[in-house]
RNA sequence: GGCGCUAUAGCCAAGUGGUAAGGCGUGGGUCUGCAACACCCUGAUCCCCAGUUCAAAUCUGGGUGGCGCCUCCA
């Protein structure tokens, strides 16, 4: 398989560093508010590059983090009049409630800073004592001067980073672009002890202490948006590898961003839609074949145009595997074509070509749709076997799934027994030719939330959204 | 100013030098009591200009437009 790695600016084949396992560490969410779409990029494309990374025999580890020593948790908390902790709390909640919807499997480990502050210390103190960060007043600096490959994440020299950098206000630092490790802070805030005293730990260093205490020294893959690179996970690479001496990530993978009009949508410029008032309007799923339509690297614009267009698209892979189930129910047992072996053979394979070559999940659901096609076409013919279509079932069953959509399925034993009386009575009236009645218990399941369709091999009930 | 990304049909979106996948939409047809589903047909001189090549959406150079990072941010 091969992944563009932001480090050297190619794609690469990828090479874990034990056989077999793959490692990964995605930057999660910092607990201070709803998540909006934006988020939900990394959430949804990560979580299918976990499936198809299992999909291809890989043992999985993934880490996911929560920040919840944070100051915008501080502010939350003052805002909703609660403390920090309670804020971190109550929005790690919600985020699971939207994880969940848009069926992304919870990472192995999902450390908190909260509870790694002993790690965060032992790392800053490795970096004092190595020279590469220095107290002043309380705080702790990382010195960037003196780690040589600062800037090789973000292909930016520390100069250039200079040249473009803000005015420092009152700097007590040493350089202008060292970063805090650790802020010192009042009794009365939010605080930790530490060898420097009272205070909280910096904007990065959570991230290399929580990676390093769940995965080791290195890791194979470090994921997050396109705007961590730089300082973010640039500030990461310093600190672990001054800190350890060894490489922090060999592979970086970054995802693009979700635009409004255009513009990058962010909490902070406040043009965001929170993922679950999408997901009211569209559902989650459609949110997730929204992330999963375009390649994860490409910008995205967000338009409603567009959330229609994939909540259809959606639909007709919906379809297409309903229409499946009644067509094997209704099917004769026999054998396997070789021309359809040969199909399934080529679709499957042009799936994975798509997903290894960086996740291209776009290209990768050009070979779902023409398997649909191709299904719906054996689905209509009654003399293709039960046994071809179970085939195209689990085929399409396994390609779906490691894109993680199709998990909302009407299933039979869902329906009401009101709705099923009612479905019962339309077909007895279609049976008299009694349309007249039929289209107003059509009107009647509808009111339920339920749609009927009639379908070459019987009534199909579905769920409407 | 520095670094980087991007430009493909009405919309979304793949595309590894050999004359443009897929989805949505549009229009037409088949099926159907109607509708829906499905199936068939329907659409692109690939931002512009040069160059390399037998051959360029794809490589090179130069433009133009859009975006991101350089400040917390997925």
């Amino acid at each position: 398989m091969k992944i563009y790695n932001t480090l050297t600016a190619q794609k690469e084949d990828f090479k874990p560093i034990n056989e077999g396992k793959v490692g990964v560490y995605v930057c999660g969410p910092t607990v201070y508010n709803y998540i909006h779409i934006g988020n939900a990029r990394p959430i949804c494309v990560f979580d299918v590059f976990r499936r198809y990374l299992e999909f291809k025999g890989y043992e999985t580890k993934f880490i996911q983090n929560y920040t919840d020593v944070n100051d915008k948790i501080i502010k939350q908390a003052e805002k909703e009049n609660s403390t920090p902790e309670e804020i971190a709390l109550k929005y790690i909640n919600e985020y699971e409630k939207d994880a969940k919807g848009l069926n992304v499997r919870p990472a192995d480990i999902q450390p908190k800073v909260s509870l790694y502050m002993n790690q965060i210390i032992d790392m800053i103190k490795t970096l004092v004592e190595k020279g590469f960060a220095y107290e002043v007043n309380g705080d702790v600096y990382y010195r960037t001067r003196k780690f040589e490959g600062y800037g090789k994440l973000s292909k930016q020299s520390l100069d250039d980073l200079i040249s473009g950098a803000r005015v420092e206000v009152n700097s007590i630092k040493e350089d202008p672009l060292d970063f805090a490790l650790w802020k010192s802070a009042g009794a009365d805030e939010q605080h930790w002890d530490s060898p420097w005293g009272k205070g909280r730990p910096g904007w990065h260093i959570e991230c290399s202490a929580m990676a390093k205490d769940c995965m080791g020294d290195t890791i194979d893959i470090h994921c997050g948006g396109k705007d961590l690179v730089f300082p973010h996970h640039e500030n990461e690479v310093a600190q672990s590898e001054a800190s350890t001496g060894k490489t922090f990530s060999n592979y970086w993978m970054h995802n693009g961003h979700i635009n409004i009009d255009n513009k990058k949508m962010s909490k902070s410029a406040g043009n965001f839609f929170l993922t679950r008032d999408v997901a009211e309007k569209y559902g989650y799923e459609t949110i997730r074949y929204l992330m999963i339509q375009a390649h994860y690297r490409m910008p995205m614009n967000y338009t409603a145009e567009l959330l229609d267009s994939c909540k259809t698209s959606l639909e007709r892979l919906y379809n297409c595997r309903e229409t499946l189930d009644r067509a094997i129910s209704a099917a004769k047992n026999g054998e396997i074509t070789d021309s359809a072996k040969e199909t399934f053979e080529k679709r499957k394979s042009q799936f994975i070509d798509s997903m290894d070559d960086d996740l291209n999940t776009a290209d990768g659901l050009t070979a779902v749709f023409e398997l649909a096609r191709e299904l719906n076409t054996m689905s209509a013919d009654s003399t293709v076997s039960k046994e071809q279509l179970e085939a195209g079932a689990v085929l399409f069953d396994t390609l779906t799934g490691v894109l993680g959509l199709l998990y909302n399925r009407t299933e039979q034993d869902e329906i009401p027994a009101e709705v099923k009386e009612l479905v019962q009575k339309r077909i007895d009236a279609r049976k008299a030719k009694d349309f007249a009645l039929a289209d107003t218990i059509r009107d009647q399941i509808a009111a339920l939330g339920y749609s009927v369709k009639e379908t070459r091999q019987g009534m199909e009930i579905t769920k409407t959204n």
